[in-house]
DNA sequence: ATTATTTTATGGTCTGAGCATCTTAGCCCT
DNA sequence: AGGGCTAAGATGCTCAGACCATAAAATAAT
């Protein structure tokens, strides 16, 4: 059993790996200028047409910008992406039930933030969100409205990060849940209700009050869907 | 001023628009097939360059997986990538006041269930890392083994999201910090005190206790960075 | 000196060829 | 008929060379 999975990468990888370390290890910092096309070709000894993939590759992702006429630079964010990809790329794997548990635990702060800090202009988002989730006419729109007052107390904690989380949350949820909308659909009226109680905490700003009534929420979803 | 600044996406990049947007909508499902290169040179009318190209971009961000001989083939994750990645790259923008409090958010929590889920094995790792910290020579060192006191304490919740999330934050952190390590110094001795602490508490399952120092910590923490 | 034009640098696209690897179909032998 | 070898086809990989498009720099015209 003392074998391992042969497989060589191709020249682009190579390449692209070369220039993600050089990246890390700050002998391409950012903002400077990568070598031409052509003379990559020289230094490295194969043809354009692999330097240019893994240049396009590393564009798309975010480390390189290129600009036609002018030349290929390190971007002032590649250095940052370079580990937290790799991060990134593992968020693959968790569970459902992992997901429900770090919502709850970072949901009931973000209803108790939002209550102590919302404008009115933020309550007005939070409320017409939970109204287009009351009127919703398929479950599908409902879940998606749903998650639409989840964004928008996000938003209202004014922080930047949290928000950011809440959307990849959701991005999480979203596609672990498809396949279970139906369950959705029975907790729908006791969603409702309990939803109406969290934009009314936030209204009063009664932050312990909104928190609360999230944790509830949560809970009752994470045991819609079979977690205990 | 009502002129936009034009910029026409060269042509790999509108084939990746369109690969991802069949991606989303569900076009392209995962496990699927994508027509060979040759066939996408006909279907789109442009050059094989510029699909593969495309392709090797999409290849190295996630979203296919290119077997030669085989065919290339849209990823399981692939959905899931599409909209997290987006959001990822807004990740470079935050303050570390939004880090700070969202990790005094986190991380007491994390503290508190690690008091309550921890392996003896668990127990062993953080007390080496918080071991490893108080020896520390040099300030960078004591910075870097805090982090893994902090990592240990994220994988003994013994929830994986929770463990990605902190590694996240750990990264994040390190690229805001690198230039204030010296305020650190100041507060090194009151870190390891409190640190201990922390390990008492989880080494005791006293989880209120565990979580109440963590938030100590990190609000002192907080307050080295000049953060009221 | 300023403006217009040309040249040069650099990335973008196309074509066609040949190579490498995996799958399949067919053939041969038992 | 079944198992194994072989040849063919499908598909991705790499290369070389040509020409186009855009931006900057050098040069010429006013």
């Amino acid at each position: 059993m003392g074998f391992q999975n042969i497989s060589r990468d191709s020249t682009s990888e190579i390449i692209i790996q070369q220039i993600k370390r050089q990246i890390a290890s700050g002998e391409l910092h950012p903002g400077e200028k990568l070598p031409p096309e052509r003379k990559l070709v020289e230094l490295l000894g194969v043809s354009r047409t692999c330097i240019r993939e893994a240049i396009q590759a590393l564009a798309f992702s975010g480390y390189l910008k290129v600009i036609q006429g002018k030349g290929t630079f390190i971007t002032e964010t590649a250095p940052k992406y370079n580990e937290i990809s790799k991060l990134f790329s593992k968020m693959s794997g968790f569970s459902l039930a992992s997901l429900m548990e770090v919502r709850i635990m970072f949901e009931g702060e973000f209803a108790r933030l939002a209550a102590l800090r919302r404008t009115d202009n933020d309550l007005t988002e939070i409320s017409s969100c939970f109204n287009e989730m009351k009127n919703a006419e398929t479950i599908r729109i409902f879940f998606i409205k749903d998650l639409q007052f989840h964004l928008a107390i996000a938003r209202a904690t004014h922080n930047e990060l949290m928000n950011i989380l809440m959307n990849i949350f959701g991005e999480l949820l979203h596609h672990e849940t498809n396949e279970i909308l139906d369950f959705t659909s029975k907790s729908k009226q006791k969603t409702i209700t309990i939803t109406a109680k969290i934009v009314d905490a936030i209204k009063k700003r009664d932050s312990e009050e909104a928190k609360k009534f999230m944790i509830e929420h949560l809970k009752t979803v994470k045991a819609t869907f079979g977690i205990t």
